[in-house]
DNA sequence: TATGCACCCTCTAGTCGGTAGAGGGTCAAG
DNA sequence: CTTGACCCTCTACCGACTAGAGGGTGCATA
């Protein structure tokens, strides 16, 4: 039993804050550990085990609610692994959506840059580009100021 | 002066929740209108102006507070735009990162997703490269179980 | 033995950009 | 005069942490 861990070691052990420790343990993700004397948490190998599990998961950008899905999962080893392949499929797809938006948006800001004529304000093309009127965005707001 | 407009309407014509409104109000992004005898915001058009403004930068992914300060630079209209240009472009590159982040992403996860053999979860490769231990992962923790 | 320091504890509140709901008031039409 | 759509404020919630206050513990060193 040369497995006992604090709280701080497992999370260098782990690449994980501290309080990130205690926060999934909160939330029910990460088993409570028993207590030393001076009600430290003592964690042992399971607890790095699975805290490994999540940390990777979550690496993957998996939710928490997918990594508590899959941890659940992994316990019925004799079961199909279909369920693990839809989430996983589930979470590619929405990544793929992402890069897509983002890769749009950047078309959209690439042509805002290109306009710029590096002048003035007042001939700004990216300004202009986000105004709905053309001519004189604010001008009378300075009376109040933005803000 | 026919240019009155109630929040329901502002928000229609901008394509933003009323909520919303009124939560960027709050945090002083948009300035707050004048009442009616019945306490309900009056806006103008200038407020349209503004509020649209707001929302294209939004949609282009410009934090709040970037938009804070692109409405500032917006109102100095003799200033150089240099400052406008700055913005956009640290934008543009947090996208660029963004995107990279996630095709690295979605490459690992296709690699973990090719590799399942669509058998039972003990043979899950899915779940084997999530975890640190090849072998039984979490089994101990079923007799308190998880959550 | 005292003291210092790193580490640990709980509890609360803050982050970002809204969203949702309770519990009420206002306005215009029929 | 009632109905229903709209508006008001206030508060709490979302995800996934992060930060800080105010205190306790454990160990090494003087």
């Amino acid at each position: 039993m040369s497995e006992k861990l604090t709280i701080g070691k497992l999370a260098s052990a782990t690449g994980t804050k501290v309080e990130t420790i205690r926060y999934y343990e909160q939330i029910g993700l990460l088993p409570a550990p028993a207590r030393s004397a001076g009600n430290y948490r003592t964690y042992e190998g399971e607890h790095l085990r699975r805290l490994s599990f999540i940390r990777r998961a979550r690496d993957l950008g998996f939710s928490i609610d997918q990594v508590r899905e899959l941890m659940g999962l992994a316990g019925r080893r004799e079961q199909s692994c279909m369920a693990v392949d839809v989430i996983a499929h589930r979470h590619r797809d929405a990544i793929t959506r992402k890069i897509a938006d983002l890769t749009a948006l950047a078309g959209e800001l690439d042509a805002l840059i290109d306009s710029c004529s590096r002048n003035t304000v007042a001939d700004c093309r990216i300004i202009e580009a986000l105004g709905p009127t053309v001519d004189m965005p604010f001008t009378q707001s300075r009376a109040h100021g933005p803000n």
